[in-house]
DNA sequence: TCAAGGTAATATGTATACTTACCATAAATG
DNA sequence: CATTTATGGTAAGTATACATATTACCTTGA
Protein backbone atom coordinates (compact mmCIF):
# COMPACT_ATOMS: atom_id res chain seq x y z
CA UNK A 1 0.00 0.00 0.00
CA UNK A 2 1.76 3.23 -0.81
CA UNK A 3 2.06 5.93 0.92
CA UNK A 4 -0.43 8.01 -0.98
CA UNK A 5 -3.79 5.54 -0.42
CA UNK A 6 -6.70 8.02 -0.33
CA UNK A 7 -8.26 7.18 2.87
CA UNK A 8 -11.21 5.94 0.70
CA UNK A 9 -9.46 3.27 -0.73
CA UNK A 10 -8.38 2.10 2.91
CA UNK A 11 -10.25 -0.79 4.00
CA UNK A 12 -10.83 0.51 7.45
CA UNK A 13 -12.30 3.54 6.34
CA UNK A 14 -14.18 2.07 3.52
CA UNK A 15 -15.70 -0.31 6.54
CA UNK A 16 -16.29 2.65 8.70
CA UNK A 17 -18.46 4.54 5.99
CA UNK A 18 -20.80 1.37 5.80
CA UNK A 19 -21.40 0.59 8.75
CA UNK A 20 -22.24 4.23 8.95
CA UNK A 21 -24.75 3.65 6.00
CA UNK A 22 -26.30 0.98 7.28
CA UNK A 23 -27.18 2.66 11.10
CA UNK A 24 -28.37 5.68 8.92
CA UNK A 25 -30.66 3.72 6.74
CA UNK A 26 -31.84 2.13 9.87
CA UNK A 27 -32.54 5.24 12.19
CA UNK A 28 -34.07 6.84 8.71
CA UNK A 29 -36.22 3.91 8.31
CA UNK A 30 -37.33 4.12 11.76
CA UNK A 31 -38.20 8.42 11.75
CA UNK A 32 -41.84 8.05 10.55
CA UNK A 33 -42.74 4.44 12.34
CA UNK A 34 -43.23 5.68 15.82
CA UNK A 35 -40.62 3.74 17.58
CA UNK A 36 -37.58 4.16 19.26
CA UNK A 37 -35.48 1.22 18.53
CA UNK A 38 -31.39 1.39 17.64
CA UNK A 39 -29.65 -1.85 15.92
CA UNK A 40 -28.62 -3.15 19.46
CA UNK A 41 -31.63 -2.40 21.02
CA UNK A 42 -33.18 -4.72 18.48
CA UNK A 43 -30.01 -7.21 18.49
CA UNK A 44 -30.81 -7.27 22.19
CA UNK A 45 -34.91 -7.92 21.94
CA UNK A 46 -34.69 -10.71 19.06
CA UNK A 47 -31.80 -12.94 21.00
CA UNK A 48 -33.76 -12.67 24.34
CA UNK A 49 -36.67 -13.73 22.33
CA UNK A 50 -35.56 -16.61 21.19
CA UNK A 51 -32.79 -17.17 24.06
CA UNK A 52 -34.80 -16.46 27.33
CA UNK A 53 -33.70 -16.08 30.65
CA UNK A 54 -30.58 -14.99 29.47
CA UNK A 55 -27.93 -13.52 31.75
CA UNK A 56 -25.67 -10.09 30.24
CA UNK A 57 -22.69 -11.72 30.27
CA UNK A 58 -23.83 -14.51 27.48
CA UNK A 59 -26.35 -11.92 25.65
CA UNK A 60 -22.93 -10.18 25.33
CA UNK A 61 -21.00 -12.80 23.97
CA UNK A 62 -24.28 -13.78 21.32
CA UNK A 63 -24.22 -10.65 19.91
CA UNK A 64 -20.39 -9.58 20.22
CA UNK A 65 -20.26 -6.66 22.40
CA UNK A 66 -18.82 -6.28 25.99
CA UNK A 67 -20.57 -6.38 29.08
CA UNK A 68 -19.88 -2.58 30.10
CA UNK A 69 -22.15 -1.63 26.73
CA UNK A 70 -24.44 -4.06 27.19
CA UNK A 71 -25.52 -2.88 30.58
CA UNK A 72 -26.34 0.42 29.84
CA UNK A 73 -28.52 -1.30 26.59
CA UNK A 74 -30.15 -3.38 28.97
CA UNK A 75 -30.84 -0.69 31.43
CA UNK A 76 -32.25 1.28 28.87
CA UNK A 77 -34.61 -0.87 27.51
CA UNK A 78 -35.36 -1.91 30.79
CA UNK A 79 -36.56 1.86 31.64
CA UNK A 80 -38.66 1.58 28.23
CA UNK A 81 -40.48 -1.30 29.92
CA UNK A 82 -39.29 -3.44 27.19
CA UNK A 83 -37.28 -5.87 29.13
CA UNK A 84 -37.88 -6.95 32.99
CA UNK A 85 -34.83 -8.04 34.71
CA UNK A 86 -35.04 -10.65 37.55
CA UNK A 87 -31.95 -11.60 40.07
CA UNK A 88 -31.03 -15.22 39.03
CA UNK A 89 -31.95 -18.06 41.60
CA UNK A 90 -28.85 -19.89 40.30
CA UNK A 91 -26.25 -17.11 40.79
CA UNK A 92 -26.74 -14.61 42.61
CA UNK A 93 -24.70 -12.22 41.01
CA UNK A 94 -26.20 -12.58 37.84
CA UNK A 95 -29.78 -11.18 36.30
CA UNK A 96 -32.06 -13.26 33.96
CA UNK A 97 -33.50 -10.61 31.50
CA UNK A 98 -36.42 -11.36 29.58
CA UNK A 99 -39.05 -9.73 26.94
CA UNK A 100 -42.10 -8.19 28.92
CA UNK A 101 -45.35 -8.67 27.12
CA UNK A 102 -45.18 -5.27 25.72
CA UNK A 103 -41.34 -5.67 24.77
CA UNK A 104 -42.90 -9.10 22.94
CA UNK A 105 -45.25 -6.80 20.99
CA UNK A 106 -42.40 -3.95 19.98
CA UNK A 107 -40.08 -7.13 18.68
CA UNK A 108 -43.56 -8.44 16.86
CA UNK A 109 -44.19 -4.84 14.83
CA UNK A 110 -40.44 -3.91 14.47
CA UNK A 111 -39.02 -7.00 13.02
CA UNK A 112 -40.57 -6.64 9.84
CA UNK A 113 -39.52 -3.35 9.35
CA UNK A 114 -36.03 -4.19 10.57
CA UNK A 115 -35.91 -7.09 7.73
CA UNK A 116 -37.31 -4.73 5.00
CA UNK A 117 -34.74 -1.97 5.73
CA UNK A 118 -31.85 -5.13 5.55
CA UNK A 119 -32.42 -5.09 1.76
CA UNK A 120 -32.21 -0.98 1.56
CA UNK A 121 -28.95 -1.42 3.10
CA UNK A 122 -27.41 -2.56 0.01
CA UNK A 123 -30.17 -1.33 -2.11
CA UNK A 124 -27.45 -0.42 -4.69
CA UNK A 125 -26.10 -4.02 -5.25
CA UNK A 126 -27.93 -6.90 -7.43
CA UNK A 127 -28.93 -9.80 -5.41
CA UNK A 128 -25.99 -11.46 -6.35
CA UNK A 129 -23.50 -8.86 -5.41
CA UNK A 130 -25.40 -8.88 -1.92
CA UNK A 131 -25.11 -12.37 -1.12
CA UNK A 132 -21.33 -12.14 -2.62
CA UNK A 133 -20.79 -9.26 -0.06
CA UNK A 134 -22.15 -10.74 2.61
CA UNK A 135 -20.38 -14.56 1.94
CA UNK A 136 -16.81 -12.39 1.78
CA UNK A 137 -17.46 -10.21 5.04
CA UNK A 138 -18.67 -14.04 6.74
CA UNK A 139 -15.18 -15.23 5.83
CA UNK A 140 -13.13 -12.07 7.00
CA UNK A 141 -14.93 -12.46 10.03
CA UNK A 142 -14.12 -16.63 10.66
CA UNK A 143 -13.02 -16.80 13.78
CA UNK A 144 -12.18 -13.16 14.33
CA UNK A 145 -9.17 -13.58 17.20
CA UNK A 146 -9.32 -10.08 17.70
CA UNK A 147 -12.22 -10.17 19.39
CA UNK A 148 -12.74 -13.44 22.36
CA UNK A 149 -15.30 -12.14 24.78
CA UNK A 150 -14.44 -9.65 27.48
CA UNK B 1 -36.24 -11.98 4.23
CA UNK B 2 -38.53 -14.66 6.90
CA UNK B 3 -39.16 -13.94 10.19
CA UNK B 4 -36.33 -15.94 11.98
CA UNK B 5 -33.34 -14.75 9.77
CA UNK B 6 -30.89 -14.97 12.33
CA UNK B 7 -28.68 -11.63 13.25
CA UNK B 8 -25.54 -12.76 12.05
CA UNK B 9 -27.13 -13.22 8.63
CA UNK B 10 -28.67 -9.57 8.47
CA UNK B 11 -26.52 -6.80 6.69
CA UNK B 12 -27.15 -4.42 9.62
CA UNK B 13 -25.61 -6.69 12.27
CA UNK B 14 -22.20 -8.30 9.96
CA UNK B 15 -21.60 -4.66 8.97
CA UNK B 16 -21.04 -3.61 12.77
CA UNK B 17 -19.13 -6.69 13.43
CA UNK B 18 -17.31 -6.03 10.39
CA UNK B 19 -16.70 -2.14 11.42
CA UNK B 20 -16.12 -3.61 15.28
CA UNK B 21 -13.43 -6.12 13.96
CA UNK B 22 -11.51 -3.26 11.88
CA UNK B 23 -11.77 -0.97 15.11
CA UNK B 24 -9.79 -4.06 17.07
CA UNK B 25 -7.61 -4.50 14.29
CA UNK B 26 -6.50 -0.85 14.46
CA UNK B 27 -6.45 -0.70 18.48
CA UNK B 28 -4.35 -3.86 18.51
CA UNK B 29 -1.83 -3.42 16.14
CA UNK B 30 -1.19 0.39 17.65
CA UNK B 31 -0.65 -1.65 20.91
CA UNK B 32 2.56 -1.72 21.27
CA UNK B 33 3.40 0.74 18.95
CA UNK B 34 3.82 4.03 21.55
CA UNK B 35 1.69 5.77 19.42
CA UNK B 36 -1.55 6.71 20.57
CA UNK B 37 -3.82 7.48 17.84
CA UNK B 38 -7.51 6.48 16.69
CA UNK B 39 -8.90 5.52 13.29
CA UNK B 40 -10.54 9.35 12.64
CA UNK B 41 -7.41 10.92 14.20
CA UNK B 42 -5.47 9.45 11.63
CA UNK B 43 -7.99 10.12 9.22
CA UNK B 44 -7.69 14.06 10.02
CA UNK B 45 -3.97 13.73 10.05
CA UNK B 46 -4.12 12.33 6.74
CA UNK B 47 -6.77 14.69 5.33
CA UNK B 48 -4.53 18.13 6.49
CA UNK B 49 -1.91 16.81 5.27
CA UNK B 50 -3.03 16.48 1.70
CA UNK B 51 -5.62 19.66 2.42
CA UNK B 52 -3.71 22.25 4.05
CA UNK B 53 -5.43 24.84 6.07
CA UNK B 54 -9.27 23.53 5.67
CA UNK B 55 -11.91 24.27 8.43
CA UNK B 56 -13.97 21.99 10.55
CA UNK B 57 -16.48 21.53 8.51
CA UNK B 58 -15.17 20.95 5.38
CA UNK B 59 -12.88 18.33 6.80
CA UNK B 60 -16.02 17.13 8.31
CA UNK B 61 -17.30 16.84 4.77
CA UNK B 62 -14.59 14.85 3.20
CA UNK B 63 -14.39 12.29 5.70
CA UNK B 64 -17.53 12.00 6.40
CA UNK B 65 -18.51 13.24 9.82
CA UNK B 66 -21.15 15.59 11.42
CA UNK B 67 -19.11 18.74 12.26
CA UNK B 68 -19.67 17.75 16.19
CA UNK B 69 -18.03 14.70 16.11
CA UNK B 70 -15.05 16.65 14.44
CA UNK B 71 -15.41 19.43 16.73
CA UNK B 72 -14.04 16.90 19.69
CA UNK B 73 -11.50 15.11 17.58
CA UNK B 74 -9.72 18.21 16.43
CA UNK B 75 -9.90 20.03 19.92
CA UNK B 76 -7.91 16.52 21.29
CA UNK B 77 -5.97 16.69 18.16
CA UNK B 78 -4.71 20.16 19.09
CA UNK B 79 -4.40 19.06 23.08
CA UNK B 80 -1.63 16.29 22.06
CA UNK B 81 -0.26 18.85 19.89
CA UNK B 82 -0.60 17.30 16.63
CA UNK B 83 -2.24 20.18 14.64
CA UNK B 84 -2.79 24.06 15.33
CA UNK B 85 -6.24 25.94 14.94
CA UNK B 86 -6.27 29.66 13.73
CA UNK B 87 -9.03 31.90 13.22
CA UNK B 88 -9.53 32.22 9.54
CA UNK B 89 -8.96 35.79 8.23
CA UNK B 90 -11.60 35.25 5.33
CA UNK B 91 -14.32 34.03 7.42
CA UNK B 92 -14.21 34.55 11.02
CA UNK B 93 -16.37 32.18 12.61
CA UNK B 94 -13.83 29.38 10.98
CA UNK B 95 -10.86 28.28 12.28
CA UNK B 96 -7.84 27.21 9.71
CA UNK B 97 -6.53 23.68 10.65
CA UNK B 98 -2.76 22.54 9.80
CA UNK B 99 -0.60 20.07 11.11
CA UNK B 100 2.14 20.98 13.70
CA UNK B 101 5.94 19.56 12.88
CA UNK B 102 5.10 16.86 15.30
CA UNK B 103 1.90 16.44 13.77
CA UNK B 104 3.80 15.78 10.21
CA UNK B 105 6.29 13.55 12.23
CA UNK B 106 3.86 11.55 14.10
CA UNK B 107 2.00 11.35 10.55
CA UNK B 108 5.33 9.96 9.24
CA UNK B 109 5.57 7.06 11.56
CA UNK B 110 2.22 6.16 11.69
CA UNK B 111 1.46 5.71 8.22
CA UNK B 112 3.36 2.59 7.41
CA UNK B 113 1.54 1.39 10.48
CA UNK B 114 -2.17 2.24 9.35
CA UNK B 115 -1.49 1.22 5.53
CA UNK B 116 0.59 -2.56 6.80
CA UNK B 117 -2.82 -2.99 9.28
CA UNK B 118 -5.41 -1.92 6.34
CA UNK B 119 -4.27 -5.56 5.06
CA UNK B 120 -4.47 -7.16 8.05
CA UNK B 121 -8.18 -6.18 8.26
CA UNK B 122 -8.78 -8.63 5.28
CA UNK B 123 -6.37 -11.41 6.26
CA UNK B 124 -8.68 -14.03 5.57
CA UNK B 125 -9.42 -13.24 2.28
CA UNK B 126 -7.22 -13.51 -0.78
CA UNK B 127 -6.05 -10.96 -2.70
CA UNK B 128 -8.81 -11.08 -5.59
CA UNK B 129 -11.65 -11.44 -2.75
CA UNK B 130 -10.41 -8.29 -0.94
CA UNK B 131 -10.81 -6.48 -4.16
CA UNK B 132 -14.36 -7.92 -4.61
CA UNK B 133 -15.65 -6.91 -1.20
CA UNK B 134 -13.93 -3.12 -1.95
CA UNK B 135 -15.45 -2.81 -5.13
CA UNK B 136 -18.61 -3.67 -3.92
CA UNK B 137 -18.75 -1.84 -0.28
CA UNK B 138 -18.11 1.20 -2.45
CA UNK B 139 -20.43 0.56 -4.82
CA UNK B 140 -22.93 0.17 -2.42
CA UNK B 141 -22.15 3.33 -1.32
CA UNK B 142 -22.26 5.15 -4.40
CA UNK B 143 -23.92 8.51 -3.82
CA UNK B 144 -24.92 7.45 -0.25
CA UNK B 145 -28.78 9.34 -0.08
CA UNK B 146 -28.55 9.12 3.70
CA UNK B 147 -25.86 10.96 4.45
CA UNK B 148 -25.47 14.89 3.01
CA UNK B 149 -23.19 16.69 4.95
CA UNK B 150 -24.43 17.85 8.15
C1' DT C 1 -13.80 -26.23 54.55
C1' DC C 2 -11.44 -22.51 53.29
C1' DA C 3 -8.32 -19.97 50.56
C1' DA C 4 -7.44 -18.99 45.54
C1' DG C 5 -8.86 -18.02 41.35
C1' DG C 6 -12.57 -17.08 38.19
C1' DT C 7 -16.80 -14.72 36.84
C1' DA C 8 -21.28 -11.30 36.75
C1' DA C 9 -22.21 -6.88 37.07
C1' DT C 10 -21.11 -2.12 38.06
C1' DA C 11 -18.30 2.15 38.09
C1' DT C 12 -15.28 5.29 35.91
C1' DG C 13 -13.08 7.34 32.18
C1' DT C 14 -12.15 8.14 27.21
C1' DA C 15 -13.58 8.57 22.44
C1' DT C 16 -16.82 8.30 18.96
C1' DA C 17 -21.15 9.57 16.53
C1' DC C 18 -25.23 11.81 15.93
C1' DT C 19 -29.42 15.21 16.96
C1' DT C 20 -31.17 19.57 17.97
C1' DA C 21 -30.54 24.10 19.23
C1' DC C 22 -27.97 28.16 19.33
C1' DC C 23 -24.74 32.14 18.29
C1' DA C 24 -21.98 34.76 15.23
C1' DT C 25 -20.98 35.83 10.79
C1' DA C 26 -21.42 35.51 5.78
C1' DA C 27 -23.97 35.43 1.50
C1' DA C 28 -27.90 36.21 -1.15
C1' DT C 29 -31.89 38.72 -2.20
C1' DG C 30 -35.00 42.37 -2.56
C1' DC D 1 -28.66 48.81 2.05
C1' DA D 2 -31.67 45.98 4.83
C1' DT D 3 -33.43 41.61 5.56
C1' DT D 4 -33.61 36.94 5.01
C1' DT D 5 -31.19 32.76 4.59
C1' DA D 6 -27.27 29.84 4.86
C1' DT D 7 -23.11 28.38 7.13
C1' DG D 8 -19.02 27.56 10.77
C1' DG D 9 -18.59 26.35 15.27
C1' DT D 10 -20.16 25.16 19.90
C1' DA D 11 -23.28 23.28 23.59
C1' DA D 12 -26.17 19.90 25.52
C1' DG D 13 -28.16 15.48 25.33
C1' DT D 14 -28.39 10.48 23.99
C1' DA D 15 -26.30 6.13 22.80
C1' DT D 16 -22.66 3.33 21.61
C1' DA D 17 -18.09 1.04 22.43
C1' DC D 18 -14.21 -0.11 24.86
C1' DA D 19 -10.45 -0.41 28.82
C1' DT D 20 -9.68 -0.89 33.54
C1' DA D 21 -10.79 -1.50 38.22
C1' DT D 22 -13.84 -2.96 41.93
C1' DT D 23 -17.30 -5.57 44.33
C1' DA D 24 -19.89 -9.53 45.14
C1' DC D 25 -20.31 -14.13 44.51
C1' DC D 26 -19.23 -18.75 42.60
C1' DT D 27 -16.11 -22.79 41.99
C1' DT D 28 -12.46 -25.59 42.80
C1' DG D 29 -8.70 -27.72 44.84
C1' DA D 30 -5.71 -28.56 48.85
Amino acid sequence: MQRDTPLIQMPGHLIRRFHQHATATFQNGFKSTGHDITPVQFATLATLAQHPELDQATLAGLIAYDRATIGGVVKRLEQKGLISRNPSEKDRRAFRLALTPYGQTVLGEVTPIVSALQSDILEGLSADEAHTLICLMHKALQMDPEWDHR
